[in-house]
DNA sequence: GTAACTGCAAACGCTTTGCACTCCC
DNA sequence: GGGAGTGCAAAGCGTTTGCAGTTAC
């Protein structure tokens, strides 16, 4: 997405665009696995010394509602914000909780096919698949 | 399962069978929604009065070391004991949070064919599907 | 009898809230 | 200029922890 495109989006909904919520968008899309709260606020604060976690968790949620991430909440405590909002499934290791996204399109058809099923209107999806990653059986 | 087995299983890793872990894994099984932790207090407190929340923590750890049970984190805050432990789709509310079970033939035989694929080990899964139900639509 | 478990309360950690100050538009 | 957003600190809330009393075996 273009810098012009999610200006507007924010405009267009009535937010305004602030130093601070690009920073947490484009630090977001620029990692392919998916941060915690934590993880950004640790990053930003380089750049933006006086950054509050208050911030991130009101932009979270911004961005949530935009449609332009996705919450992925997992039972060690933290959330995870996954910038793919694609269909995919995602490789997560149990014990780290490090997280890669997989495509495959033979997953997406049958899924395609299982919704055209369905008797409803679906919303989203969120797909997981766990294992021990490389780092970790050592 | 049988009372027996489960009285063996847990005798078998070291643990002792008692009212109240009994209670919990029953009301559990009992229930095709998949409770939260305040709902399986609530309900147990009726005959058990003195039971606590500390218990009712510590049991569902015990019964997801055993794999009895599998816990679904979500955003809300809480999070969800779901004791099928087959590979099935968990048909989302995302307003009121109330989740279905569904299973479908032909995408578990899609899921077995991608597992089967893979170059390591898959340890689970978590297949959510998300909509707003009826109630929540009116 | 004794090691494990329960129940209670305090502690913990992540998230939300409230409010004065600041900045976008 | 005015209202939305930021940053800070306090509050909130689900979960974990510690420990004395209790129970399974």
């Amino acid at each position: 997405m273009k810098d012009q495109e999610l200006f507007n989006l924010f405009r267009e909904n009535g937010f305004k665009v602030t130093t601070q919520r690009l920073a947490i968008y484009k630090y977001i899309i620029s990692r392919d696995d998916h941060p915690t709260t934590e993880q950004i606020y640790q990053a930003l604060k380089k750049d933006h010394p006086t950054i509050s976690l208050g911030t991130i968790y009101k932009t979270l949620h911004l961005l949530k509602q935009l449609g332009l991430i996705q919450e992925l909440g997992f039972n060690e405590g933290s959330i995870r914000y996954d910038p793919n909002m694609e269909l995919h499934i995602n490789i997560v290791c149990t014990k780290c909780g490090h997280i890669d996204d997989y495509e495959s399109k033979s997953f997406n058809k049958n899924w395609k096919e299982l919704i055209s099923n369905l008797n409803f209107e679906p919303k989203g999806q969120r797909i997981d698949l766990y294992y021990e990653c490389e780092k970790c059986k050592k």
